[in-house]
DNA sequence: TTTAAATGATACCAATTAAGTATCAGTTAG
DNA sequence: CTAACTGATACTTAATTGGTATCATTTAAA
């Protein structure tokens, strides 16, 4: 079971990246290379990103983009709602009607108490604390592996 | 964000019908019929339960699968290990290596713990306690869909 | 005013995974 | 003997994921 996809991976890195140069506008490619994405890739997401107003962006030479928000109002919970859809567990083919099959309903009562636990756990995570989590790693460089 | 696959949806609510007719053998026909679950998929995955040592079968004339282990210890977690993998959050590049890329490390220091959250609670959920919550639920009959 | 460096918007492609189907061989109760 | 099963495996199809390419438009600066 995979949590996070790549584009939602991406996502945070390229905000981290944003989010670290705050009123300065950053073009794909700087980005691309100083979080190894693929650029095309990158800036369909940023475009994405850019709909969803959490970034705005200048076009033409010296342009590129910039966080709309404050970092700690941006929940990887938002990010993995954008890029993966909503926090859901298996769809139901009875949603608003009746129950045909009980079995599987129970099974979604229990269940749709985790989402909210994922849901609350992943709204905690903001840009705004990943980054002050990632100044705070700095302090020891060429860090080890946590796992 | 989808958690649970078809696979260990099916896998759930095949176990169900197992545990509810306990010391029985109940074929693969008589189990596809009741939860409504692909009839040929449905063989596969009891295989696979098999290979896990969640079912037994006998084969022959009215033979047919039965439970092997007790309901209780049979958990949801443990089904999606099986047909999801283990619950990541996204895999790695830098495992066992010097972090190239602390951003993302940071993001998956904070992704670990969720995981434990996570496992933790499916865990928790097991076919027997699914069993139960279905005999107390079958107390109101025809109930209404619960989201 | 020309040009190079950007974004905006799409269309496309390849690989993988998920979901479902089909088939044939072997087993067993009746 | 045979009908009803399981065991094993191969196949097909659809959807999703990850990534690439292209062209038009905008803009700062030489
Ligand atoms: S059957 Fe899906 S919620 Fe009731
Ligand atoms: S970069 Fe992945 S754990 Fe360090």
């Amino acid at each position: 079971m995979k949590v996070l996809n790549k584009k939602t991976d991406y996502a945070v890195r390229a905000l981290l990246s944003l989010a670290s140069s705050p009123g300065r506008y950053l073009s794909a490619k700087v980005i691309a290379a100083e979080q190894e994405i693929p650029y095309q890739f990158l800036r369909r997401l940023l475009q994405e990103l850019i709909h969803h107003g959490l970034v705005v962006s200048r076009e033409g030479a010296s342009g590129g983009f910039m966080l709309k928000r404050d970092p700690d109002g941006v929940a990887v919970r938002e990010l993995i709602e954008i890029f993966q859809g909503p926090v859901q567990v298996s769809e139901c083919l009875f949603r608003k009607q009746l129950c045909k099959n009980r079995a599987r309903c129970v099974l979604r009562h229990q269940i749709l108490r985790i989402e909210r636990v994922v849901q609350n756990e992943f709204e905690k995570i903001t840009i705004g604390s990943l980054l002050r989590d990632l100044e705070a790693a700095g302090k020891v460089p060429q860090q080890e592996c946590i796992e």
